[in-house]
DNA sequence: GTGGCTTCATAGTA
DNA sequence: CTACTATGAAGCCA
C-alpha cells in the first residue's frame, strides 16, 4: 500500500480541492511519523493513513457501485508527510475545478481569516456527496431507524476526528475548539440529513429516550432544526395559513423548567432577556397557536453530563401538548411567557425513568427487585448492582469477581517493548512521545476519553512510563466509569446494562478473565460460554471517519479488521467482571478493541469495549460474539456450544456461537 | 436570493 | 464550581 500524497493521483479527474471545505491547513511538514525500524517490525509496512478521498460507511451497500464522480468533503488530514521526504505547502492538492478560486488563502497561511467567510459546498456538490452514503432525495425528507443510526455515527466519527486533529494542532482553523459544529455543517451543506420534511409529532427513525450529546445532532436527525433556539415551529399547517405551529422544544435548565411531575414541563417563552416584556411572536407565537389547536410537540430534555459536568445529555421525551399559558414577571423584570406542557399518556418512559435512577443512586427510592449492592464487593471503583425484576432467581452462577486479566505467562508480541519519557501528560501531537508514535501519531483518545478510531490495536502508556497516572493514553486501566448493572434479561438470562447515559466511543470495561490457551480451551470441553476468542470470524463495520476511494474500500485490507500480534484468549467462567453478562447481538452496541500496554515489564493485550453508538440508560449492552472457525488451522475446535439468537435485529444472523 | 437577527450552544478561562 | 466570553451556524424573516 502506498502511503501519503501518492495516492493524490489515484483521485478521479475532476476531484475538487476537498481541503477547501475544512479549510484544513497543512501543518504537519515533520518527516515522516515513523522510525523505519520501529515501522519495519510494528507495523508490517503498513502505512499510516494516507490521502482518500471520502467515503463514509455505508456507502458499499448503496445503489450505485460506480466511483464517485466527485469525492466528497475534507478528508481530514488530507495533508500527510510522505515517506519520501518533506512535504511543503507546494505539493498541496491544487483545485482542478474552476470553483475554487481563493486558493491564495492557503499559499497565505498567515493571512487574517476574519475577512472571509468559510466558502459553502455548492449545491451539485451537494446531491452527489449525500448520495455516496445512500441518501437520496426521499431519506433527506423522511428519515427511518437504520438512517438516522448511520448519520448519528457518521457525525460523531467526523466531529472526534476533526477534534483530534485540532487536539494535535494539525487543524487550525478559527480560534474556537468546536468540532461539532464544523463536523455538522460539514454534514448539513452536504445535505447529509434526514427528517427535512417539517412534521409535526414522531420523527420516523427517531424513538422515544434516544440521547444526544449535541445540538446538532437533532439537526441532523431532523428532531429539532434550530442549532440553537430552544423552539422549532412552522408557518406550515396551522388553520390559518398565518398561524405557526410549534413542533419541538429543547428544555435544557437556561429558564427554570423544571416541575415536580416528570411528565409535566414548565417552558419559558424566547426573546426579553434584557428586561423588556417578551413578545408574542415567533416561537412564542407559535407555541401559542399550537395551545389553541392542541396539536403535538416534540418535547427533548437537557441535563448535565454527569461524566462530563461541561456538557450536556439531550434526552427525546416523546410528545407533549400544550395545555396552558400564563405571564409571569422574569428574573431580569420583563414579562416571560410560561407554557405548562403535559406529556401525551401511553408512550414509553423515557425521562421519568431518569428521575428514577437518579432517585435510586441517591438512595432516596429503593430498587424493585436489588439483590446485591455491589456484585463486585468493593473490586471496581463503582459499585455494580445485581437485579432481578423479572423472575425468581437470586444470582447468576458462582464466580470471582476479578477486575482485570489473570495470567500466567507472558503474551510477546512482536515488536520491542519502549515506554515514554512525557514530563506530565502525554500531549496529542507530541511525535517525541513514543507512545503516540507508536499509535501512528494519532492519539486515540479525545480529551474527555472518547475513543477516536478504531485500530487494529491501540497502544496506551504503561506501568514503565514516566508520564503521571492521569495521562489521558490510560482510558482503559482506570476501571469501570459508569454505574453497572446486572440484570435478568426475559429471555437471555443474565445481561448488562448502564444507569448511566453512555457516549459513542466511551471505554465501558474490559473484558477481565484468565488469560488461556487453546489447549486449555480443549481440556475445558469446549463448551465455555465464557470465553472470549479474537481468532473468531467478526463481522467487519465501519466505525471510523476514514475516508476511502471505492476500491479501496471495497478491499480487504481495512484499518478497522483485527491484526492482533498474537491471539488472545480469555475464559472469565471462573473469574471475570461485568463483561461476561454481556449477550450477543446481531446489531450490537458496544464493541471489542485490543488494548496494549505494559504491565510487570510484559506488553499485555487487553480486550477493551467501546460504546459504538450513544447508549441509554438502562439498554442492554450487547457486542457481536462472532463465530468459530470451522476450519482447523487455529486447531479443532468444532464441538462447541451454539445458541439461537434473540436479538430481535433486523440484520440477525439467526444464531451464534 | 440575500443578509440581518435571534437563539434554552459549546469550550475554554478566570 | 460558577460566571463569563468568544465564536458560532441554522433558519426565520424582511
Amino acid at each position: 500500500m502506498q502511503g501519503g500524497l501518492g495516492q493524490n493521483s489515484n483521485l478521479p479527474s475532476g476531484s475538487i480541492d476537498k481541503t477547501r471545505v475544512l479549510d484544513v491547513k497543512p501543518l504537519r511538514t515533520l518527516d515522516p511519523v515513523f522510525p523505519n525500524s520501529a515501522r519495519a517490525t510494528t507495523f508490517d509496512g503498513a502505512c499510516p493513513t494516507g490521502f482518500y478521498s471520502f467515503f463514509p460507511f455505508g456507502a458499499s451497500q448503496g445503489p450505485q457501485a460506480s466511483p464517485p464522480k466527485v469525492p466528497m468533503p475534507a478528508p481530514l488530514r488530507s495533508f500527510r508527510s510522505s515517506d519520501t521526504g518533506e512535504a511543503t505547502p507546494a505539493e498541496f492538492p491544487v483545485a482542478s475545478n474552476g470553483e475554487n478560486t481563493d486558493s491564495h488563502d492557503r499559499a497565505a497561511p498567515n493571512k487574517s481569516r476574519s475577512s472571509k467567510k468559510k466558502p459553502k459546498i455548492s449545491q451539485d456538490l451537494q446531491i452527489d456527496v449525500s448520495s455516496l452514503l445512500g441518501i437520496g432525495k426521499n431519506e433527506r425528507e423522511d428519515g427511518n431507524r437504520e438512517l438516522v443510526n448511520l448519520l448519528l455515527m457518521t457525525f460523531d466519527a467526523l466531529r472526534r476526528r476533526i477534534g483530534q486533529l485540532e487536539d494535535s494542532k494539525e487543524l487550525t482553523l478559527g480560534l474556537s475548539k468546536r468540532a461539532d459544529m464544523r463536523a455538522g455543517n460539514i454534514l448539513m451543506s452536504a445535505g447529509i440529513r434526514t427528517n427535512l420534511r417539517k412534521r409535526i409529532g414522531a420523527v420516523p427513525g427517531v424513538e422515544i429516550g434516544d440521547i444526544f450529546f449535541f445540538r446538532l445532532e437533532l439537526c441532523i436527525v431532523g428532531l429539532h432544526s434550530q442549532s440553537m433556539g430552544g423552539i422549532d415551529y412552522t408557518n406550515m399547517g396551522g388553520k390559518n395559513e398565518s398561524d405557526p405551529l410549534a413542533l419541538a422544544i429543547v428544555s435544557s435548565g437556561k429558564y427554570n423548567d423544571n416541575a415536580e411531575d416528570s411528565d409535566i414541563l414548565i417552558y419559558s417563552g424566547q426573546g426579553g432577556d434584557k428586561g423588556d416584556d417578551q413578545k408574542l411572536e415567533r416561537g412564542n407565537l407559535a407555541l401559542d397557536r399550537s395551545l389553541r389547536q392542541k396539536t403535538d410537540v416534540r418535547v427533548i430534555r437537557g441535563m448535565k453530563d454527569q461524566m462530563n459536568s461541561t456538557s450536556k445529555v439531550y434526552i427525546y421525551d416523546g410528545l407533549y401538548k400544550i395545555q396552558d399559558s400564563w405571564v409571569e414577571k422574569g428574573k431580569s423584570g420583563g414579562g416571560v411567557f410560561k407554557y405548562k406542557l403535559v406529556r401525551v399518556p401511553g408512550q414509553p418512559r423515557a425521562f421519568a425513568a431518569w428521575k428514577s435512577i437518579e432517585k435510586w443512586k441517591g438512595g432516596i427510592a429503593s430498587r424493585t427487585g436489588l439483590i446485591l449492592a455491589d456484585l463486585s464487593s468493593g473490586a471496581e471503583k463503582i459499585p455494580v448492582s445485581l437485579v432481578n425484576d423479572f423472575d425468581d432467581e437470586k444470582a447468576p452462577g458462582y464466580f470471582t469477581y476479578l477486575h482485570s486479566l489473570r495470567y500466567s505467562k507472558s503474551f510477546i508480541v512482536s515488536h520491542p517493548y519502549d515506554f515514554c519519557n512525557c514530563q506530565k501528560d502525554c500531549i496529542p501531537g507530541d511525535l517525541n512521545c513514543s507512545c503516540i508514535r507508536r499509535n501512528e501519531g494519532d492519539f486515540p483518545y479525545t480529551g474527555n476519553g472518547i475513543l477516536v478510531s478504531r485500530k487494529k490495536l491501540v497502544y496506551e502508556c504503561g506501568l514503565s512510563c514516566q508520564c503521571s497516572p492521569n495521562c489521558k493514553n490510560r482510558v482503559s486501566q482506570t476501571g469501570l466509569k459508569y454505574r453497572m448493572e446486572v440484570f435478568k434479561t426475559k429471555d437471555r438470562g443474565w445481561g448488562l446494562r448502564s444507569l448511566d447515559p453512555i457516549r459513542a466511543g466511551t471505554f465501558i470495561c474490559e473484558y477481565a478473565g484468565e488469560v488461556i490457551d487453546r489447549a486449555r480451551v480443549r481440556w475445558n470441553g469446549n463448551n465455555d460460554e465464557y470465553v472470549f476468542d479474537t481468532t473468531r470470524i467478526y463481522q467487519p463495520f465501519k466505525w471510523n471517519y476514514e475516508p476511502k476511494l471505492l476500491e479501496e474500500a471495497s478491499s480487504n485490507d481495512s484499518s478497522e479488521d483485527y491484526d492482533i500480534p498474537s491471539p488472545v484468549i480469555i475464559s472469565a467462567k471462573n473469574v471475570g467482571n461485568v463483561a461476561r453478562f454481556m449477550n450477543h447481538s446481531c446489531s450490537p452496541n458496544v464493541f471489542w478493541q485490543p488494548v496494549l500496554y505494559e504491565e510487570n515489564n510484559q506488553p499485555v493485550v487487553h480486550i477493551s469495549f467501546f460504546a459504538l453508538r450513544h447508549i441509554p440508560p438502562l439498554t442492554e449492552l450487547t457486542y457481536d460474539y462472532g463465530a468459530a472457525r470451522s476450519d482447523s488451522t487455529v486447531g479443532h475446535i468444532a464441538p462447541r456450544w451454539k445458541k439461537k439468537c434473540l436479538c430481535a435485529s433486523s440484520k440477525c444472523r439467526g444464531s451464534f456461537g
